[in-house]
DNA sequence: ACATCATTTCGATTATCGTTGAAATATGGA
DNA sequence: TCCATATTTCAACGATAATCGAAATGATGT
């Protein structure tokens, strides 16, 4: 993931509204959720809400789908993911130890027998 | 990690210049680095430097420490962790299998993310 | 005390954000 | 066709964001 997409997709979360869609969305799972369902189980206005999927959408953080007369919105997983890839890489200079004493880093890799988490606060 | 704490995270590194700064403390590692460093290594004016390093500190993302006449800024890893088990937290409703697909919910695995935080709404 | 370096504060400017109300578009059914 | 439902588009507004230039603060060395 690029540095730009990443701006894109941490602005899209990055705000109270879209990040409760955003979270209805990952529960509700790949089937999605109606766009009025969302509104209405977030209380937000129709058109408000339209501004904020499309906003996700445009991120990469949601897809869309027409059925009916109802349009499903889907939480995609994988920019997420990437997401999550970009904000942990280098971390420490790649050199986690250094990360130890507050759990920083995300188990660097594959791996991830290494447990040494006793994290203290 | 509550929504708030998230929300304010995320607006935090929704920057260009922001992510740049956290990314370079990331990769500095505990010691961190002096604020003029940060400016000179990423070409932001020292007082739109200090606007952003303001926000990141707000954001819990970085700490600060005088050493001398400069100002010590360092990563707090800590929040990022947390930040990152807010996102996954409850991914798929809690059924890790629908994400497969894209492997989606960083694998949920055995140890982690499996601690009792708050409750979601 | 003075001069210098490192960083912050202040004031102003321009741009973007989130919300609203009203109107428009698209789909499906009688 | 007409009507109801579902969602989007448009125009406007106040609020906040990001940047700049200039001045102020704080720490160090002489």
């Amino acid at each position: 993931m690029e540095k730009t997409d990443a701006v894109a997709a941490l602005s899209a979360l990055a705000q109270e509204h879209r990040l409760e869609i955003y979270r209805l969305l990952v529960q509700a799972g790949p089937g999605g959720i109606p766009a009025g369902e969302v509104a209405s189980a977030l209380g937000i206005a129709p058109n408000t809400l339209t501004f904020h999927l499309d906003r996700l959408r445009h991120a990469g953080l949601v897809s869309v789908a027409r059925q009916g007369r109802s349009l499903i919105y889907a939480a995609r997983y994988e920019t997420m993911t990437n997401l999550l890839g970009y904000l942990t890489e280098n971390c420490c200079g790649g050199q986690p130890g250094l990360c130890e004493p507050s759990a920083a880093c995300p188990p660097p890799a594959k791996s991830q027998s290494r447990k040494r988490k006793e994290t203290v606060r």
